[in-house]
DNA sequence: AATGAATGAGGGTTCATTCAT
DNA sequence: CATGAATGAACCCTCATTCAT
């Protein structure tokens, strides 16, 4: 969908009818995420429970009716949320796996630097995420979204640390372990920049995860 | 209980007075242990936001008007609720930290066990520790009382590893950040718990903290 | 019933059988007092909508459950509550016409005396006039025993007027009609009495009703 | 309309915003104006205490939400009743006031002739202002919108009766006096035809009132 | 006779959803 | 497409009433 979203908006050259087919799209799509960005806002101010659409569209400056037209259900509205953060984490996921240097420790750093990002550690944003962890209810319904994600996250990750296992010869080492360790700190961390926010910044947390990276393998961070 | 009630009208022994109105105070505090622990299986199963009165007094199997006679509102409750689990967190971790064994390491680890013990990281109880922190809104509220403990919480840890630093010359250890650490890798790895429970179990959890300690401190755990 | 306690009041001699029951119905009858006069209370702060029988205990220093002991239902403690005000003006109305002197305009003097005497002008008890009268709900249960009293006082009068009338030749008036105006005026500042404390007391009232009458029937007030 | 609307949206005539915009908030007052009268009906119908939102609703034949819509509270629907009662009732006190004849006596004939007249001793209407008289919760609220006519009428009225005692050398008779006995009496006349319908009738009342102007002032009424 | 914890029907209120405009 | 008035199910809460003590 982002990707989509991406080329839209670099406009290719289409015929007359494709491109007012597209036109439409793309304002569509603008609507739509105009209100995903509003919902962000609304869930990150006031929590899920007390989020209600005529919060959202008067955040978006729109008119109450609009949720349902675009949306079709509030439920789906943060649904599709929850989706659109798991999509932009993906899309800059591996964007960073691709673009960055081409070690192990080289690409980790890059991925945790993404992590600590100022559009990825954004409060808001992780607001929300802890408000869909938080309700229970919907696990059933995003988990099965979210958690093929994170497997694959986890495992891309296990396999970087395994190289510099393999390279460092630091044959204690789990590299599926250190992975998972790995991602609950930065699950904790992400918690700390959102209700610390005044005791845990980005930078410092990042260089948390960096120094304690530095202790274990040392040669490589 | 009959013949308490009488002597107390025809002015006894005021043993008995205290006795009685002890007795009506245990149970008073019993109806509302019982709806709390109610509260903790409806937050867990449905969240807060959906978590209604009448889920919880049937969760209970008592009738609809009970909560407002004990918690006088629906806020109360959720807010008591989060309370217990403070307080039974907070008391078990004095418990530990006064009975475990004299060295900082075998208390550090003493207090990691407590964190992942039956009673701690019950995956009921975690989802409302969750639900609570995706509930922005009531941040003000609580925060006030929960961040009061988890700076003293963190403030022990870091005298604890401080002391652990002195004695291993680990000089380029800084004690509090390892506190902060250890704290964020513990609250993710509840998340994991709460969220992965088929890949992620308590004692897989603990002895991931323990691995890592392992590394950064080989020489006390 | 207003009889009867004055009777028990005043403490007759009789058997001990008979003392027993008789201070037993006291005891309750006081009891009962108790609240009437707690709910008059109530509903002059509050009003009869949002009076609630556990304000009325709390006034009365008593426990939530007496009500129903000694009234059997809500309504039936506001109707009850009503018949004591219209007992207690009657009785002290059959009391001031046999008490007063011999003339219409003394017996009239006298009634309007009593309209505005402290007991019954009271700010409370006027509220809790007006707020049966404003409550029409209840006029079809209750207007039943009001109104058989309302005839027996504006006939009373209207005979008074007439003996006046005849005595100083007013011909061209009317004693019923006087009688009505007379009672209206009355209901009337009474409402001031009650609504605009600040403009009208009970003694300007009065004078304003006697000021009317000199007016209407010079040679006789 | 659907024309209207569509120019608005390319940003038409003004005058037509206007009137689309007139016409809705039109629509809308005559909403609020239907549910007011339908409050009136119930609240003569049961009283206030007994009049629920359902009621209202179910009498002027629109769904239970409507009332929050256009009054935000039950509280307000009652306060902006009674705003409605004092707003009629002052707007053809004024109209009275300025069409009747020029004389004083004919200036207060008329106000009569009104608190009499057909739209305003309307026992509907009567009924909600003793409810409301009866309802001490309230007086602090809406007194001070009321109490400000209240002396408005009263003023004015003493004003009349002092040109008149002017005109006819009542020396002994006091102008304001007089007015609050008049407003009483009118008060006290509107409780008889609100609770004794059968015996006092709009017509009755009203030949009353003027009798007693008659014995007082009998060469102008 | 008196207590007050417990009940549950019924109230006011909110808010996702619909639909005529 | 967009609006926002209207709907009504579902919520929280109150409170008269009951009943074990």
């Amino acid at each position: 969908m982002i990707k989509q979203k991406l080329n839209m908006e670099h406009g290719m050259a289409q015929t007359d009818q494709k491109l007012a087919t597209t036109n439409r799209a793309v304002a569509k799509e603008r609507r739509r995420e105009q209100l995903i960005h509003a919902t962000i806002k609304c869930i990150a101010r006031r929590g899920i429970s007390t989020t209600t659409l005529a919060d959202v569209t008067k955040e978006a400056g729109l008119s109450l009716g609009i949720i349902n037209l675009h949306f079709q259900s509030k439920d789906k509205l943060l649904l599709d949320t929850l989706k659109y953060l798991i999509d932009e984490y993906h899309l800059n996921w591996r964007k960073k796996l691709e673009t960055s240097g081409t070690s192990p420790a080289e690409k980790l750093t890059a991925l945790i630097d993404l992590d600590f990002s100022k559009a990825i550690a954004d409060r808001n944003k992780l607001a929300v995420w802890f408000a869909f962890w938080g309700e229970t209810k919907s696990h059933s319904t995003y988990l099965k979204t979210c958690a093929r994600y994170d497997q694959l996250f986890t495992d891309t990750e296990a396999e970087l640390f395994q190289e510099i296992i393999r390279e460092g010869n630091y044959n204690n080492l789990d590299a599926h372990v250190l992975a998972t360790t790995l991602d609950a700190l930065i699950d904790g961390l992400w918690l700390d920049i959102l209700l610390l926010p005044n005791e845990v910044t980005r930078t410092q947390a990042k260089e948390n995860v960096m120094n304690l990276l530095h202790c274990i393998l040392p040669g490589h961070f």
